[in-house]
DNA sequence: GTTAATTATGAATGACGTACATATTTACGA
DNA sequence: TCGTAAATATGTACGTCATTCATAATTAAC
């Protein structure tokens, strides 16, 4: 991979892309608007660094993104999740977890049971083998998320959080409205 | 789709994902390390939400995520840019570069120009149906900007674009450090 | 007891991103 | 200067994520 990224520091101190700036510039047009398309372009940015990351850590381990996220809410239960549960949880249609469950119950790390309670429902279990997965992958991943993280301050995690979710939040509230007004669906 | 998320406040006042702490709770296994889990969590999801409001903007104009990083790049500057350069720009591989403008320039927005200087190198240069969507998607683009960033101070936007660089430039030094001492690829 | 809503999944699609191989061209060093 | 190494873009192949629409099974509602 060719990724060369040069930041530098504002006069306050902060970091930002030069070069993001530069092609956000005439496109934000009134310079109140920039700082936001410059931290989206860092969201966008730092999501990718932790995915490349992420990708790293479970290398030739055959878990990816999506089906870790599931593998993960799976090992904090001891009875199973529904798809639909998970799916809700994780903010994605549920077909997709469906192919997510798939593949981990390909690699032997989660199996479906029927729910007793409602028999339209698929309760996802995690396997002996998912827990050893799981145990393994701990270790390595804590010493990567301290990485990743080295030079926060416990305080920037938790601001970090925070403005993550304010923004997720503002988008659900947007999307709801949207819906509601029927904008984009009628 | 069914996307309910509803998250809740710490006694900071800070906000956080209660099934995201529980899913993590047991896998951090250490209280140290729970809000950097936490932290990419959220992360993962802010993305998510940017994605999706950026997929509704830009909808039915089609021009995807990564075609418009690259787009507006190019909206920046009168002179084309060549591949390798987009993809340094955006951390991407410039083979998934090839393909964001091949998509470019068979919707008409860009186009494909030898580099006098170098006969190697393919400068991607914007058309001006190019410009003309980019100046139609300036507008609506700055509305959703400021309704996902509604509520953030102008200093959280700056420390928002700093924490997600400040993650990126960590992967970063680690990638470098792990290639160097050769523990993926020797 | 018939109709409507929910649940999971099959089928199809598309975008994203990677690795590897290759042809062309440039850069460099003996 | 000649020959080897490096860089550039792209072809091929692959895998993951995530979506929509349709469908069968089951539950809920009236």
């Amino acid at each position: 991979m060719n990724d060369v990224h040069i930041y530098e520091h504002d006069q306050d101190g902060l970091l930002y892309d030069p070069r993001a700036r530069a092609a956000m510039g005439r496109f934000a047009e009134g310079e109140a608007d920039l700082p936001a398309f410059e931290a989206a372009a860092a969201l966008r940015t730092a999501y990718h660094a932790v995915e490349r990351m992420r990708a790293h850590g479970s290398e030739g381990r055959g878990v990816s993104a999506g089906a870790l996220d599931v593998l993960i809410r799976l090992s904090a239960t001891e009875r199973g999740i529904s798809i639909g549960d998970l799916a809700r949880a994780a903010g994605v249609s549920s077909r997709n977890v469906t192919g997510l469950v798939d593949t981990l119950e390909r690699d032997g790390l989660a199996r479906r049971v029927p729910d007793p309670k409602d028999r339209r429902s698929v309760l996802a279990e995690i396997t002996p083998a998912g827990r050893a997965w799981v145990e393994a992958f701990r270790k390595p991943s804590q010493l990567a998320m301290r990485a990743m993280f080295r030079g926060f301050s416990p305080e920037d995690v938790l601001t970090f959080r925070d403005l993550c979710l304010r923004l997720a939040a503002n988008q659900q509230r947007l999307a709801d409205h949207l819906r509601q007004t029927g904008s984009s669906r009628p």
